[in-house]
DNA sequence: TATGAATGAGAGTTCATTCAT
DNA sequence: GATGAATGAACTCTCATTCAT
């Protein structure tokens, strides 16, 4: 992942995805068929690991699910600095898009829908389009603390957020 | 610009893009040094347009200049859509800023000293934190239309954020 | 045709047939689509060839017809001969067979078709079959020839060959 | 032999050898040094065999002896087509013949002199010229069926051989 | 000045061979 | 002795770049 995300996936060579992983050429094709399926690999691990912190912020009590899902993903982020600098790189690259097939808008749909439904039991009239402004807000943040994790005033922005979404619930 | 934003830097051929231009490789090689050049060149040009689209948009009231920025934003991504895709794979990826110099950095800084400027008019306390913020919701917001513009809702998003926005500042 | 003949298909690499040709092995793809258009185009040549004498000996008065027949292509062999050489060594590679589609079998159907309407002339019973025992003469004696080009006495064979027909004519 | 045969020295991996014979590829490299030594073994073995049916058919009254021969000759390569059809490849492949030394070339000569003595013994004048006439009939035939095992008429066209020499032989 | 055929380094991928287990 | 994962050289094919025309 990290090979792909600082030179682009049609940019790198097996080569040196093996080199840095300290394999032979040989090894890594007898596990992956092709360059590929070696992102593709790379990718599902990534999903993966957003599921599960997702999952468990969403298993805490419905008022403070939603402070609890924006600290939680702050926070994944921070810990896999690297590994989401990575992430966001890699999904805009058309070699990716392509290669990932829809993978990529299944998961954005996911938290979407997971928001949505969050959003619909605070009362807001059109949870969609409020999910998707409020992804919209997180996903930002989490991009521009990866952009400059030494200089982002990531928890201020953060409760900020929270603060936001507190007084929009109380205003509807 | 069309054709690096569809395949990618790497997996363009400059065949392909002499092709698209109806122009033998010869001319293109002696018009620009190498594929490289032909990026920075395409990019220049792009930059150039965006910029005065944003300068049109904050030449309007403070009053509304908030809405007709986001609006702005939006549109630019719109409309210039292969230079955002391309722009936003490019911020993360080493070799990309290297070959476009600070020219991508300083654009961000620049978006969140005017929304600093811009917030503070309307009373925010943390007018800075609140500018990071709302930047993160439009770039987000931004980001996920051009990861999608076929499937995206961007006007809907677009005044969806205008009128938090407003009940915001109410809220104050 | 020479590498294929002296290697095989798949033991010949494409960058030796390049070098020996005096070319890049661009130039190469610029003219060929791959390795198997490039055996392709080798045995069409060939065939056309074959076609060429075969045409010109049919083109003498009936009774003679056999002997020039079977003295072209003793001479044919004799005058490229390291054409037919690499030609025999190539019709027996599988790989080559698989490459070359139908060709191969349509050919040498061809070759016994010709001989079948000349020997039904001759007032033979199943001229089908006689055709076939009379090639297998013609082109065994030809590649024996092929094989050991200095110590095969080709003329006696070819004469004996024509007498034989000569008696077997007779005798029907 | 048959995956030599199949697809061709090269094109075949060791791997694939050693699955059909459902042995890893370990043990196949303790009992024969490289690939190239495991074709020797192939070629050495079907050998023997064809070398014991031939000597069979020499073991029949002088009278039939040469039927015999030609029908054991048709018999031979069909019940080991992938022998012959490798032997027929190799013959013409200056990399096989050293790999093989010199078994193939002293193979033909044993014939012709086989032959040769055969003929002379059924008052034929200039026997070894007939002798060669002969064996290029024999070994075209043979030829041409290992080229198209499923649709050459091989019966039919033993017997019309067959059938010639006993016209032949009276004529003389 | 424009062309596009030619170059050749380097890409993804395969596979004969080895060797720790 | 047997295994099969690992190695890495070498393959086919592509394409940025050059240069004779």
């Amino acid at each position: 992942m990290a090979c792909f995300a600082e030179l682009g996936f049609a940019a790198v060579t097996v080569r040196e995805i093996a080199g840095r992983a300290e394999l032979s050429t040989g090894v890594l094709y007898r596990h992956f068929a092709n360059k590929e399926a070696l992102l593709r690999a790379a990718f599902e691990q990534s999903m993966a690991e957003v599921r599960a912190t997702f999952a468990e912020a969403m298993a805490t009590s419905a008022e403070l699910r939603l402070s609890v899902l924006v600290r939680a993903a702050a926070n994944t982020v921070r810990r896999h600095l690297a590994f989401w600098q990575l992430s966001y790189a890699a999904r805009h690259q058309p070699a990716v898009i392509a290669a990932l097939g829809g993978a990529l808008t299944a998961w954005t749909g996911e938290i979407v829908a997971v928001l949505t439904t969050l959003l619909r039991d605070t009362g807001a009239c059109d949870a969609e389009t409020e999910a998707r402004a409020l992804f919209a807000q997180i996903d930002g943040m989490c991009e521009h603390y990866a952009l400059a994790p030494h200089s982002y005033p990531l928890d201020a922005v953060v409760e900020r957020v929270i603060a936001q979404r507190a007084l929009l619930s109380r205003a509807i």
